[in-house]
DNA sequence: AGTGATTGCGAAAACAATTTCGATACAAAT
DNA sequence: ATTTGTATCGAAATTGTTTTCGCAATCACT
């Protein structure tokens, strides 16, 4: 055996002394008592992996006999740069079908072209549109989409934006869970400058720029229509009281009574956690009462259809007896015998809106101004609240 | 002005003469006529960014006064550390709340921990329930979801797999668009290693590992019930005849056929694109055949809710005149009247199991060993098939 | 000739990890 | 006493990109 150093020296005529040294990490040692050097048989390594190897700046460069860093400029229109090389870049890097590394990329620029959003569940319908929306903008503005459940839970919603943060994400659209009443988690990101835009289950409490629906408006209208067909005993089963979105579509109900001057029976206001079971406990609770109410008005459409279900079950005829209105549209709403009349959300606009907010705010980071828009919904009326 | 170059000479004693000599990118410049160097004056860079800092693995190492790599060691459960420096990392990483930067580890190890799917579209429940389940599974492991809608496009489908293979994902979960027939665009990534799984909608021309649903044992069940209840002339409308999950579903229904001796009736078979205005055109063709259909099987349950809805406005009655059944279900199927008999398929399963394979394949490398699994579904009886 | 401005390019330093392998110390075996 | 094995650590290379800034060349004025 030959030491790899003594030979370098070209001390060939010293008495060299190699011994053996033991086997590291699977491999032979020695030692040479001339250069006091321990040193281990090279292992094959590298397994030729040439075909999965992709192409890259430099692979580019040295085609061309120039620097990366002139590739780099070519291929991201920068201005240091002559038209002609660029050209030629640019038409070698097609040619060789070149994919730049976005992880290099990020690591480099510090950024993700990533954004994250948190929904409380995907399996529903609204979100689902929500989501087709924020994708449809943002991968044409070439951003990609992290998509996390919170599943109604407050710790989960902690966990995602944990999770978000780590993954690095350039900016976040959330829409709170129904139990979230404090933002402390949120707010030590905002504070870092972390562009958030918040949508549908939007807060007060954070001055980030939110989306939102026409909810007092659509109250308003949903109970104006059900007044204008005769309703004078109107219930509302509202949304749980953190969410801000459940008290302005109270706001909404109670200023439509106002208008009419009908008065507000608090029998008649039910804040409900959105659960079935719960729902058809505050439906027998109202057909309870001496005065029971003539129409019925949940902030979400899909407790409609299931009260009305129930309503079936007891005999009670829709919309003569009782009417119902809802917010938020689906094909079952429509399908439903009978139909139900609704306040009919865009959720792919909104998905659409937020997913423009957010990104406007990480280009021109604009962490701080603060604005809030609201999609505009619309009235569809059908049989369930048609008295006539 | 000093020279930079002079001054750290210590050449003090040599006239230095330094002069402007124009501006580059906003900053003055100067040329030393002595050691015949430009200069310019440094700009006043890096806005103190220290609180975006993210802590990295260099800050715990000098912290510590020990090098990076031990750090990496400590952090990813390497044999070759001691148990109580690691112990030290590991707690000051977490009193540091250190996290690890994603785009340097996938960089480094040359691979992303995220997976990617493909699915004709979100807004559909059942995919939405897929979608669920695999980012349940997918999130325990520690991998990411990309989401690309592939809108039924085939050529968007190829645009998808581009994206992300440029994402550079571990590996791939897809369901194919009714349009595709071709598969060299998956191939060849395939070729080249990349693990991918196909689910729903498979294909039998790649050799990837499939999950799918008990397309042949679904249809035949629910055609064996339609006869038991007394129906002869049962009519199928069948998915697209590219797709092989069609063509299961319609062997089932010519299994069941053949079993109870009912002949074959090509007019009772029609291949459909799912599409709604073609629906009610076959409708009304079945209904003006001279011996018209006394059940009709949908291969897709919408489009029997679809059909429903237009057999009731001709006065057909449900199920005595015809009854119903179709492939997947949904609270519509449940709510509608009459509700519909289905065979209940089990997407978020579907979705589970599919994650878990591809995790396995890219874990293991096994991009060859391809096996095929059955979701079992179940039949679920209701009011739209129950003549008597 | 001296000064000012512009253009095009490249070397080198980040970016934050992982991986390889040399070095050392020490224990155990021969 | 010499040889071998094991445990622990760190220096340096690697990953692919972006960014900064120096340098040379050129042109246009005085």
């Amino acid at each position: 055996m030959e030491c790899p150093n003594c030979k370098l020296n070209e001390d060939l005529e010293f008495t060299r002394k190699v011994v053996k040294a033991g086997i590291v990490r699977g491999a032979q040692r020695y030692y040479c008592n001339h250069c006091k050097t321990h040193f281990s048989e090279k292992r094959k390594l590298k397994i030729e992996n040439k075909n999965s190897h992709q192409i890259t700046i430099l692979d580019i460069a040295k085609h061309l006999g120039i620097a990366p860093s002139t590739v780099s400029k070519a291929l991201n229109n920068k201005s240091d740069i002559n038209v002609e090389t660029k050209n030629l870049i640019v038409k070698l890097a097609t040619d060789l079908n070149y994919k730049p590394n976005h992880f290099a990329k990020s690591l480099s620029r510090g950024n993700s072209n990533t954004i994250g959003v948190i929904i409380p569940n995907i399996e529903r319908p609204f979100f689902a549109a929500v989501l087709a929306g924020i994708q449809s903008v943002a991968s044409k503005a070439g951003y990609s989409v992290i998509i996390c459940q919170s599943d109604e839970s407050h710790q989960t919603e902690i966990l995602n934006i944990q999770t978000l943060m780590a993954s690095r994400v350039d900016g976040l659209l959330i829409s709170h869970t129904k139990e979230t009443s404090s933002f402390e988690h949120l707010k030590i990101h905002r504070n870092k400058g972390v562009p958030i835009v918040h949508f549908d289950r939007i807060s007060n409490e954070m001055d980030s720029s939110k989306i939102t629906h026409q909810n007092k408006e659509g109250s308003f209208q949903l109970v104006e229509h059900l007044i204008e067909n005769g309703c004078k005993r109107i219930a509302i089963l509202a949304g749980p009281k953190e969410l801000l979105i459940s008290n302005d579509r109270l706001d909404g109900y109670i200023a439509a009574l106002n208008k009419y001057a009908i008065p507000i029976d608090n029998d008649l206001i039910y804040n409900s956690n959105f659960q079935k079971d719960e729902t058809t406990k505050v439906l027998d609770f109202w057909l309870s009462l001496e005065n029971p109410p003539d129409a019925i008005f949940t902030v979400f459409y899909l407790n409609a259809i299931e009260m009305m279900v129930e309503a079936k079950k007891r005999n009670i005829k829709i919309p003569e007896d009782i009417a119902f209105v809802g917010f938020g549209d689906d094909l079952i709403a429509e399908l439903f015998e009978p139909s139900l009349t609704v306040f009919h959300l865009f959720p792919f606009k909104m998905g659409e809106k937020a997913a423009n907010v957010l990104i406007e705010n990480i280009i021109n980071n604009e962490h701080s101004k603060s604005k809030t828009l609201e999609i505009t919904g619309k009235l569809i009326v059908r049989k369930s609240s048609l008295k006539s």
